[in-house]
Formats: structure tokens, C-alpha cells, sequence
DNA sequence: GTTCTCACG
DNA sequence: ACGTACGTGAGAACT
């Protein structure tokens, strides 16, 4: 039989190790290990396709095979707590896909795995024996190959060993691999081998004798090559190392004789146990793993935290105006009803609760059969008389402000409230909410959002069903999700910041910004000439042609056919990215060409080809402010993204003049000056770097100035420079190796900048010293606002996914609070627009900067108002500074 | 679908 | 010794 037999304790410890992501249940069950072991599991299954299949588990309990071995195995660590408790929930996830595990008092995974590699062996049947532990590559024979694994950066990669395979490698048959360990020794397992004898000399001899017998029958006259005698002091320290190497070499043996049944045939694959599978993955929270193995919940088992209050629902059409009157009549008397529109406002559900909840009216109202006045009946529904929660505010005022009207009366929304609950989760779709939440095993796709389900007679009652539920779903998260708001400090960052902001960013949405396509298509025009050169000279220096765009294929002309020395790897092959690329600059003219010919291309595929196609018939983009993605709780922006119009290079902010203002109108900006660090020093209450801003001095000189001992007018540039990277690093979590390749100098030279830097500004270093740790306590770092991000990491085991959850705890709270303000600065900025009567609107935010479109007479006006606003939306120890500029062109204004 | 590269704050 | 800064989105190549 073709049986596939895994280690089960080494794969779990690469999976814990190698998947760094935080991964934990709602309830802080960590699951990464867990996750990773089933990744690889069925990686491997794909791979190997095996007919039997088995997991073997250490057990380490009283009986040891022999003194020795207990004694060196004590003083190995033990597993961390995390990776503990993840172990039992494995095995019932093994149970449940009908895998056999095998575990034996006593015996390490490994043993098993010799053993039944054997037993199968015998049987005339071939093994494949899974594991991270190059150990057991001394089980490799004729029947017996090991598919090592490795992790790398959450990606797993495997390579399967073959008898010959090994000997090429290592130039002598898998079993002598023990008489190498024996020589050279094992720390991880904790034998010491012989003494002053490594990996080299150990290699040399194994290779020229095979086994330590034989080595130690031609003592002391050896060899380390054929004719090439060894040195004195390996002679000696072979001769005093002899017991030693005898006793390691007991330690090195994997057995093959472990006392167990063991039957081949047992391990045939079988069909998972699909309702089990399914509850304990759906405990786990994995329902990517749920989706890909199509499980359902099956018939024995119902939704663990089913309602056992009985709820009557009444459906209702709305059909006429006198429908409309009489339910208009309740909904404005209610606390709050919920809405869910269907796609381009063709529909309209709402979700009325009375008498606690136990009865619920469902009021179906759709444009196509309404006979009164649809618009009317939106402008009733969506005025201030009816106080409405929904799921995506901003969305649903978008589609509103299509119809011409401003939706008022928003108290809540539930997506925003689960994107403010958990800001890293990634979707807020309300079947997923409802998923893991309540553990409700709903369908995925809800059937409405198609427009033409409705209109089919079977699928139409499953759409209207799912639209029905999805609204009483919004009900259910408005009664969940309010009291945690309120509980976690969010109530207010939900009505003051992010429910006000939502018709602010559709009115943006709505009106975009115009664009001279024809300026556009100019500059493509330019742009190719100088690729087509550039291409043309890039194929002259290196000889033939090739796709310079492909990292592989440029690599294999800068770093084989041209010699160039490779500066970094990636895990798939040679880095070439700018830094790199500026190292090579020198040493070859291809270098800068290539670097050139990346520019050009992705100013015109990205940018002059990307926005040329989303230019919409009123010659304007409008892009979509997404308010529910990032987990700092900036905005970001999409289709296109606007947020990063280039501007750093001349080239580049070129691209910056395709953006203007129609005839007889200017576009203003207004951007906030160091914003992050004046939080800094604000959150801080660091009061040299206060005084530092209020001396109205450029920062980043009178850092250096304070930081070198140096006159503010006698800072040379390269020490501003310097300054200004340690200034940017601070927010960012710094180390000191990123901020010795950013500036370019030694690394025990950006050391000293650092500690420089911390001698000077010591309240900087005590409060990132105060944010990590209070982060470790509570869970969760918060912005000035009480905007929360969690970090679980913090206390994570794992170095570098601790040390992410340390830079992210000292950047989050400046970053968010910054978000914070700036989206305070737009809802004011906003509506003093509209109470004071200006044409001018907001058309693009891109983080401390806002944009605003009016005509020429406004000009003044609004950037005083802009500059105000921005400055004056919240009292900090040092001044918050915003400077204004217009222009015909977004170039002009910077 | 993932990886690499690069545009922005 | 580790691996090397925070937050995004998009296009092209590759698997």
C-alpha cells in the first residue's frame, strides 16, 4: 500500500512557527498551528494523492527508553502554552476527517514512523514519511523516501529524498546518517556528539568510513580524503571523544521495533466525517477550509445558539401610498428600524420590531410595482422622521444622492459598527458577520443582490427569503453590536466621526474630480517614445531580448549572464527591486536604464492607461472611499485609487497636472503639516519636542539641532536628513538596521543616532515604552478618539510576530488619531461649505491633504475656511498646522 | 490566486 | 540568532 505516514509534532511545530499571522477564535483560542497543519495536510494529500494515510504523535511520559535519553529530553524546552492547547483540538479535527493518529507512551513521533515504514516495507508497500526533522532521513531505503518539510514566511515548501537523492547529497547511504550525528552531536536534542568535531570533519570521515566502527577500527592512522591524513588534534579529539560518540550514537537512532499493532490496511483513506468536520472547523472559525471542502452542517446538528424565543414575522407589501401612509405612521413613531436596499435602489426593505422583539413587520417595498411615487416614498423614508440603521450607510447614500435625495436619520450602522468592533477582520458582509458571530450556518451568497432573481419564479422566492433575513440580520447586529460599542468607548467614534462622514464621502464620491484626458493621452504618447528607446538600448547592453518586467528573466541577465553580484534574495529567486537596483547602478549601465524603463511603464500602465479607462462621461473620476478596510481607520480609495497619484519625482508629478479644475474654477489644497509627528509630541507630552514646535522652527532641523548639539543655522543638510529619518522611524516602531539602509549609513552609526535621539526626546521614549505594554494588558491599542485596534500579537511566542504587534501598537495610535482628526476636519470642512452658501465641494482626501473644487472668486475664501477648519478641530499641546494653496491644476497647488 | 514591484501618506 | 518600519491599491508576471 502507498501510505503516507507525517510527523505529527515536528509539522505541527513548523506550522506554529511558520505561520506568524495572529490567528485565534473570537474566544482567544489560538488556532495558527492548527491552521498550518492543515494547509500542509492537504497540500500533501494533493501532492501524493497516498492510499493509506497517518499522523503520529509524540508522548512523553513516564517511561523513557532509557536513562540517558530522559535526561537529555528533560532539558529540552517545553512547548509554549499557545501551541499546548491547539494540540488536543487537532486530534479531534483528525478524528473527524477519519485519520488515523497513532501515539505510544513513551515513544517519540519519530520512532512510530520508522516502525511502520517497516511493517509497510514488509508488506511490499512504499511509505512517504512527512516530516520537518532531518533526522529521520536515516529511515530512507528502497520502500522509504522522506518528503521534508519547510516553512518559510507562512509558505511551505517540500522536497521529497530519495536513497540516491541522499547519497548525492551527502555522498553515503541514509543509515549512516547516524553515524554523522553520532560524530558531530545535535543540540537541538541535546547530545553532545564528539567534542570539537562539526559538520565539516564529521561529513569528510563518515564519508571515507560510513560507520564509526569502522572509523574507530582504523584509529589513530586516518584519513580525511582519500590520501590526505588528518590533523593531530582531530585524531586526539576522536580518541577522547569515543564514549561520547558511542552514547550519542544510541541517541541518533530512530527505532524501528516500537511495541505496536500496527496493520498497513487501517489507514486507508476514508471519507471525513462531514457534520463533525464542519462544527469543529466552523469552531475554529475556518470557514475558508468549510468552503473548500464544500461541508455542510448535516442533519444531526443545529446552530449551536439557536433562538429559543419564538419570533412571529409578518410580511407586508407596500403597494400603494395608503400602504405607505399607514406604515410611515409606525417606522416614525419606532427607536429605530432597520433598512436594506436592494442594487440601484430597486427595492427597499424595512424591519420594524415590536413587543420585544417577538413580532417583527417586514415591509417589501419595490419600485417596480409601487403605485404611488416611489421618490416620495424614499424622500419620506430616508428624511430625519425615521431613525434607521443599515448595513453600509455611505453606500446607500450614494444611491440616494443618484436619485437626488440627502438621506438624514442614520443612527447606526451595522457594518461600520463591526469594522469599529474588530478593524483588522477584512469583511463586514453580513452572511459572514452572521457566520461567526452566531454561528449560523447561512448561505453564502445571498441570492437579491442579483437583479434579475427576483424576477424567475423559484429563484425569486429564494431571493425575496434571503432579502428578508439579511434585514432582520441587521436587527440582530444593531441589538448585538450597540451595548459592545458602548461598552468598548466606540459609541462616539461611531456618531461623531464615522456615521457623519458617510454622506460626506458620497457627495465626494459623486461629484469626483475632472481630468483632461486628452492631456492624458498626450503624455502616454511621450511615455512610450521612452520606453521604446529604452527597450531598444536594453536589449543592445544585454545582448538579446527579453521581458524586462519579468523579475526572473531580468535576473537571469543582471545576475548570471552579466555577472552582477545578487544583493538580495527573495524566496523565489532574486530580488530586484530599487534598493537593490541602486546598488547596482554603478557597476553597470544597464542598471539605471532598466530602473528608467520601471518608471515609465508603470507611469503609463498604471497611471495614464489605469485612469484613461475610468474616466466616466462626464470627463471626471470617481473613485470609492472605502470606510471599512484599513485597520488604522484611514480611509483608502479605489477604482481607481487616488490616494497615490504620483508627486515625488519631477517625471512622475507630471501626472499631477492631468487633474483640474473646469473652466472659471481652481482647485484648492490644503494639507496639514507633520501632523503625525505634532501627535507624537502631543500623546507624548515629551516637552522638548513640544517646545521643539512651538519655536515654529522646521522639525527636522531642530531635531538634529538638539539631537547633535549643534546651533539650529549650523545643521548641515545630511544631518537634517538623518533627523528627519529618525523623526519618520519613531512613528513606524524603528530598528536600527531599517534606518541604517534608509540613510545609508552603518548600522552601529544609526545606533548611535537613535540612542541620541531617545537621550534628547526621553518622554518619546517612555511613552512607546508605556503604549506597548499597556497594549499588552489591555489587548488593544486606541487612538485619542478610542478608535481600537486589537493585538493579540503582543503576547504572541512567536519573536517576530511579537515584534510586529510592538511596531503596530507605537504607529496605530498616532496614525488612527490622525485619521480621526482629518475625517473630523471634513465633516466640518463640509458643511460649512454648504451652510455658507459656496459652490465649492470636497472632492478628494489623501490622508492630511483635502482637496476641494470652486470657482475662481472662492478661492480665498476657502482655503481660509479649509485652513481653519483643519486647524481648529482639535486643542493640542503644540500648534496643528494646515497650509492652503490653489490652483488650475492638483500640480499647481503643491 | 499569489508574488513582486512600486505609487502614495 | 531571529529579520529587518506603519498603512494602503494596482498592474504584470507567474503558478
Amino acid at each position: 500500500m502507498k501510505l503516507m505516514v507525517i510527523d505529527g509534532n515536528s509539522i505541527v511545530n513548523r506550522a506554529f512557527y511558520g505561520v506568524s499571522q495572529n490567528l485565534t477564535t473570537r474566544e482567544g483560542l489560538p488556532t495558527n498551528a492548527i491552521f498550518g497543519f492543515l494547509n500542509i495536510l492537504f497540500k500533501l494529500l494533493d501532492e501524493e494523492q497516498p492510499e493509506g494515510l497517518a499522523v503520529t504523535f509524540d508522548m512523553r511520559a513516564p517511561t523513557f527508553r532509557h536513562k540517558a535519553f530522559a535526561e537529555y529530553k528533560a532539558q529540552r524546552k517545553g512547548m509554549p502554552e499557545e501551541l499546548a492547547v491547539q494540540m488536543p483540538v487537532l486530534k479531534e479535527v483528525l478524528d473527524a476527517m477519519n485519520i488515523r493518529r497513532y501515539e505510544l507512551e513513551g515513544w517519540e513521533a519519530d520512532d512510530l514512523l520508522g516502525t511502520m515504514s517497516r511493517v509497510n516495507a514488509a508488506q511490499g508497500g512504499n511509505t512517504v514519511i512527512v516530516t520537518g526533522d532531518k533526522d529521520s532521513l536515516q529511515l530512507i531505503d528502497e520502500r522509504t523516501t522522506v518528503k521534508l518539510v519547510t516553512t518559510r514566511m507562512g509558505q511551505t515548501t517540500t522536497r521529497n529524498v530519495t536513497p540516491d537523492g541522499f547519497r548525492e547529497e551527502y555522498g553515503f547511504d541514509p543509515i549512516h546518517l547516524i553515524d554523522l550525528k553520532a560524530l558531530m552531536g545535535d543540540s537541538s536534542d541535546n547530545y553532545p556528539g564528539v567534542k570539537g568535531v562539526g559538520e565539516k570533519t564529521a561529513m569528510a570521515l563518515i564519508q571515507l568510513y560510513h560507520t564509526i566502527d569502522h572509523l574507530y577500527d582504523h584509529m589513530p592512522d586516518i584519513c580525511m580524503a582519500p590520501g590526505v591524513p588528518a590533523k593531530p588534534g582531530v585524531v586526539k579529539k576522536l580518541a577522547e571523544g569515543e564514549a561520547d560518540a558511542r552514547m550519542s550514537y544510541d541517541l541518533a537512532v530512530i527505532r524501528c521495533d516500537a511495541p505496536m499493532d500496527f496493520h498497513p490496511e487501517d489507514t486507508a483513506r476514508q471519507p471525513f466525517n462531514g457534520p463533525v468536520l464542519y462544527q469543529k472547523l466552523l469552531q475554529l472559525e475556518f470557514n475558508k477550509f468549510i468552503d473548500k471542502l464544500k461541508l455542510t452542517p448535516g442533519p444531526s446538528v443545529s446552530a449551536p445558539e439557536a433562538k429559543p424565543v419564538e419570533v412571529r414575522v409578518t410580511a407586508m407589501d407596500v403597494l400603494t401610498a395608503q400602504d405607505f401612509e399607514q406604515a410611515l405612521t409606525k417606522w416614525e413613531v419606532a427607536d429605530c428600524v432597520a433598512v436594506l436596499p436592494l442594487p440601484e435602489l430597486a427595492g427597499v426593505a424595512v424591519s420594524l420590531s415590536e413587543d420585544d422583539g417577538k413580532q417583527e413587520y417586514l415591509y417589501d417595498i419595490r419600485a417596480s410595482r409601487y403605485e404611488g411615487d416611489y421618490h416620495a416614498l424614499l424622500a419620506a423614508l430616508f428624511g430625519p422622521t425615521v431613525k434607521k440603521v443599515t448595513h453600509g450607510v455611505k453606500e446607500l447614500c450614494r444611491a440616494l444622492l443618484d436619485e437626488g435625495i440627502s438621506a438624514e436619520g442614520f443612527i447606526f450602522d451595522t457594518e461600520l459598527a463591526a469594522y469599529l468592533l474588530d478593524p483588522t477582520a477584512g469583511s463586514y458582509e453580513l452572511r459572514k458577520l452572521a457566520m461567526s458571530y452566531f454561528k449560523k450556518d447561512v448561505e453564502l451568497n445571498a441570492a437579491y443582490k442579483d437583479e434579475t432573481a427576483f424576477s424567475l419564479l423559484d429563484d425569486g422566492l429564494k431571493a425575496q427569503t434571503a432579502w428578508y433575513e439579511d434585514t432582520a440580520w441587521i436587527e440582530a447586529f444593531y441589538d448585538l453590536f450597540k451595548p459592545k460599542l458602548e461598552e468598548f468607548g466606540l459609541m462616539s467614534v461611531l456618531t461623531d466621526i464615522e456615521l457623519p462622514l458617510c454622506p460626506v464621502l458620497a457627495r465626494m464620491e459623486r461629484i469626483g474630480v475632472l481630468v483632461d484626458g486628452q492631456a492624458l493621452a498626450d503624455f502616454g504618447k511621450q511615455l512610450q517614445t521612452g520606453i521604446d528607446t529604452l527597450t531598444a538600448e536594453i536589449y543592445e547592453l544585454a545582448g538579446e531580448q527579453f521581458n524586462i518586467l519579468s523579475p526572473k528573466q531580468l535576473g537571469r541577465i543582471l545576475f548570471e549572464k552579466l555577472g552582477l553580484p545578487p544583493v538580495k534574495k527573495t524566496k523565489t529567486g532574486y530580488s530586484t527591486n530599487v534598493d537593490v537596483m541602486e546598488k547596482l547602478r554603478p557597476k553597470h549601465a544597464i542598471v539605471g536604464k532598466v530602473l528608467d524603463y520601471r518608471q515609465l511603464t508603470k507611469l503609463n500602465s498604471t497611471y495614464v492607461e489605469g485612469l484613461g479607462k475610468v474616466i466616466a462621461a462626464d470627463g471626471r473620476i470617481h473613485t470609492s472611499f472605502q470606510n471599512t478596510v484599513t485597520a488604522t481607520g484611514r480611509l483608502s480609495s479605489t477604482e481607481p485609487n487616488l490616494q497615490n497619484i504620483p508627486v515625488r519625482t519631477a517625471l512622475g508629478a507630471e501626472m499631477r497636472k492631468m487633474f483640474v479644475a473646469p473652466a472659471g474654477r481652481v482647485l484648492v489644497d490644503a494639507d496639514y503639516s507633520q501632523i503625525e509627528l505634532r501627535l507624537l509630541a502631543h500623546m507624548s507630552g515629551d516637552s522638548a519636542m513640544i517646545d521643539g514646535f512651538n519655536s515654529g522652527v522646521d522639525i527636522h532641523t531642530v531635531t538634529a539641532s538638539q539631537v547633535f548639539g549643534l546651533p539650529q543655522d549650523e545643521v548641515p543638510p545630511e544631518l537634517r536628513r538623518a533627523a528627519k529619518a529618525v523623526n519618520f522611524g519613531i512613528v513606524y516602531g524603528i530598528s536600527a538596521y531599517s534606518l541604517s539602509e534608509d540613510i545609508h549609513v552603518s548600522v552601529p552609526q544609526a545606533k548611535e543616532y537613535m540612542e541620541k535621539y531617545f537621550e534628547h526626546y526621553s518622554g518619546v521614549r517612555a511613552y512607546m515604552d508605556r503604549v506597548v505594554e499597556r497594549g499588552r494588558e489591555d489587548g488593544f491599542v486606541s487612538t485619542m478618539y478610542g478608535r481600537r485596534r486589537w493585538l493579540p500579537e503582543l503576547k504572541s511566542s512567536n519573536f517576530n510576530t511579537r515584534s510586529f504587534g510592538e511596531r503596530v501598537a507605537l504607529n496605530m495610535p498616532i496614525q488612527g488619531t490622525a485619521a480621526d482628526i482629518i475625517k473630523l476636519a471634513m465633516i466640518k470642512v463640509d458643511s460649512r461649505l454648504r451652510s455658507e452658501g459656496l459652490e465649492a465641494r470636497l472632492v478628494l482626501q489623501v490622508h492630511d491633504e483635502l482637496i476641494v473644487e470652486c470657482p475662481e472668486g472662492e478661492a480665498e475664501q476657502v482655503k481660509a475656511l479649509l485652513q481653519e477648519e483643519m486647524e481648529g478641530v482639535a486643542a493640542l499641546s503644540v500648534p496643528l498646522v494646515a497650509d492652503a494653496k490653489s490652483g488650475r491644476t492638483w500640480a499647481e497647488t503643491h
